[in-house]
RNA sequence: UGGGAGGUCGUUCAACGGUAGGACAGCAGACUCUGGAUCUGCUUAUCGGGGUUCGAAUCCCUGCCUCCCAGCCA
């Protein structure tokens, strides 16, 4: 499916993106320039492991990293941190491309994978056990971590730590060879047992793993950890700007370890605080769980906070790319709200979308005074915020459908829809006013309303000035077709999903009407031959997006996101 | 109770020794053929205590609070 292909009567979104803000990352790297630290280079990288699909907080990452080097003339790599074979597949690196693509980032032919590293790597590794800072350890994983120390007290030195460098380099080299045991020896970097970062008591930087990866097949069945990959290999391509979340922090020390005992590139990390949204989990762990227990439909779920799922829900790049940049970038760990998400996809919708008519839940209206067999086409606005949109025709008739929640039999004083004896406009149509109410005999459910129209008031206006309340949206019952709608609300109860009772997890606060599947949905008949990933805006109700399950014959729509909605505002408060 | 990083409106980001400002949210109003959009106005903040200074959110000291780190995960 292209999400992005729109129908030759939507027009493309129009992004203006303007001034890019300011921000900590920002006047660093304008300081550089200043100094001309890097010889006038910016160049970054967007580094993920592809153990998951990426979400909205990754596209914060991407923004500042390809944003930045597309504001300053550099260059920004897309780089796989693979190093472990146990939980990267190459499903996620497709989909990761996809989704970086999807959301702008460009990294022209620079798409690398940590993996294609592994043989300088392992040099390194045997640099590092030359110059005794490295050596092969015997202990168990259990006994490293007992030998650790804790965050108090400092960690005890091991007994295999001053072997003779011929020793390690015998014992790394049969590392390599495949002669040992997954588990059975690591090779540690020799600094201090007892330093207050725990990072530095002498990290493992290689575990035997027999496993086949996904790029290298069985060449190797050693792998390098994430800390000793990740440096070096910004180190490699001479990235100047290494930006990070800030649980890196407290590894800088030993990436610049590494750097300093290889002699080699240093490039300058920089940690910004990751995004956090409310009723939202940013865990590729817990959204993996989310998956694989079916508590939703898979990664591109349009209720998950991965790029696939908002991408399927009907978000624009634009309106993502607005977000990050508006909510900018700091040190400072916070959760932003939920709302704010959601006003940059209507501020981007609501310029961007074409508007049409769609009856969700609908209420028969027959009017009494129109001619039967009549029809008529009447001229709708595509969007009001933008003229170059054009007009349609949509059709009108005697008998039509309206929004159940349109029409109240005994309304509160601040509803002006339609109620019996009252008038309203059908939006680009007639007034019409209630007559009358048809209910059904047994259940007393209201079945069909009697209307009659002003003909005069032909496209929305009496000539005699009279106004109505209120304007509400409709289509032909004979001209409508008939869709699927499908609502989706928070996934999560909680502002704070992972706050639970004890002994529960975070799948509590799932939210049990997340999903409402509507399946009487009545529509215009130009949304006839849409297709997948077109959006529009539901007058009154909210922007939708086709969905890639629609088809010609079976027409679902996504809720995107509502309307601003005042009236429920009120009515809460009723 | 080790180390690292942070604390500015409800939320988020500014202010870089010189009038604490924007955005989101909220409230009130105007306008409107979407109770949409748009426009106006309003409310609300420098973690506490000491200093330095003509002047401190900003510099110093001190206390408090929050987050991260003890994977052969990234």
């Amino acid at each position: 499916m292209d999400a992005t292909k729109q129908e030759p009567g939507a027009a493309p979104t129009t992004p203006t993106e303007s001034i890019p803000a300011s921000n900590f990352i920002r006047d660093i790297i304008l300081d550089d320039l200043r100094t001309d630290k890097c010889q006038g280079r910016v160049h970054t990288r967007f580094p993920p492991e592809p153990n998951g699909y990426l979400h909205i907080g990754h596209a914060k990452s991407i923004h500042i990293n390809f944003g930045l080097a597309a504001e300053f003339g550099g260059k920004c790599n897309l780089r796989f941190d693979d190093t472990n074979p146990c939980k990267e597949e190459t499903e996620y690196v497709e989909s990761i491309i996809e989704d970086v693509r999807w959301l702008g980032g460009d990294w022209g032919d620079r798409l690398f994978y940590a993996s294609d590293y592994f043989d300088q790597l392992y040099e390194w590794a045997v640099q590092l056990i030359r110059s005794g800072d490295a050596y092969v350890c015997d202990l168990s994983a259990e006994q490293v971590r007992q030998q650790r120390g804790t965050l108090t007290r400092p960690g005890e030195e091991g007994p295999d730590r001053n072997r003779s460098v011929e020793e390690n380099l015998d014992l790394f080299e049969r590392m390599r060879a495949g002669e040992f045991p997954d588990g059975s020896r690591t090779l540690r970097a020799r600094i201090d047992m007892a330093s207050p970062n725990v990072n530095m008591r002498d990290p493992v930087l290689y575990r035997i793993l027999h496993a086949e990866h996904h790029r290298t097949g069985n060449k190797w069945c050693i792998y390098p950890m994430y800390d000793f990959a990740h440096g070096q290999c910004d180190s490699i391509e001479r990235i100047t700007h290494s930006i990070c979340t800030l649980e890196f922090e407290d590894h800088r020390p030993l990436y610049d370890w590494f750097i300093e005992k290889l002699g080699i590139y240093h490039p300058q990390q920089i940690e910004f605080d990751r995004l956090n949204l409310t009723y939202t989990l940013l865990s590729k762990r817990k959204l993996l769980t989310l998956v694989q227990k079916g508590y939703v439909g898979g990664w591109d779920d349009p209720r998950m906070p991965t790029i696939s799922g908002i991408r399927r829900r009907g978000y624009s790049p634009e309106a993502i790319r607005a977000f990050c940049r508006n909510m900018s970038v700091s040190k400072t760990n916070g959760t932003t709200e939920l709302s704010a998400l959601e006003y940059y996809v209507r501020n981007d919708l609501n310029k961007s979308v074409p508007r049409v008519m769609a009856v969700l839940r609908p209420l028969r209206v027959v009017v009494d005074n129109y001619p039967e067999g009549w029809m008529e086409e009447l001229d709708a606005v595509n969007n009001p915020e933008d003229e170059s949109m054009g007009t349609r025709r949509v059709p009108f008739s005697r008998v039509l459908y309206i929004e159940q929640d349109d029409f109240r039999e005994n309304p509160p004083k601040q509803y002006y829809r339609l109620t019996v004896g009252r008038e309203v406009r059908l939006r680009y149509g007639f007034f019409i006013k209630c007559v009358g109410v048809v209910k059904d005999e047994r259940t007393g459910e209201i079945v069909e309303l009697r209307c009659t129209y002003d003909p005069e008031s032909r496209g929305g206006n009496s000539p005699d000035g009279r106004k109505v309340k209120s304007t509400i949206h409709w289509v032909s019952a004979q001209h409508a077709i008939d869709a699927e709608v499908r609502l989706y609300d928070k996934l999560f109860l909680k502002e704070n999903p992972n706050e639970t009772e004890e002994g529960q997890d975070f799948t509590a606060n799932l939210n049990p009407k997340s999903l409402e599947v509507l399946t009487g949905a009545k529509l215009e008949p130009s949304l006839h031959d849409t297709v997948p990933g077109n959006r529009y805006q539901f007058e009154r109700l909210g922007y939708f997006c086709v969905d890639r399950e629609s088809s010609p014959g079976h027409l679902v729509f996504n809720r995107t996101v509502e309307l601003r909605d005042t009236w429920a505002k009120i009515e809460k408060k009723l």
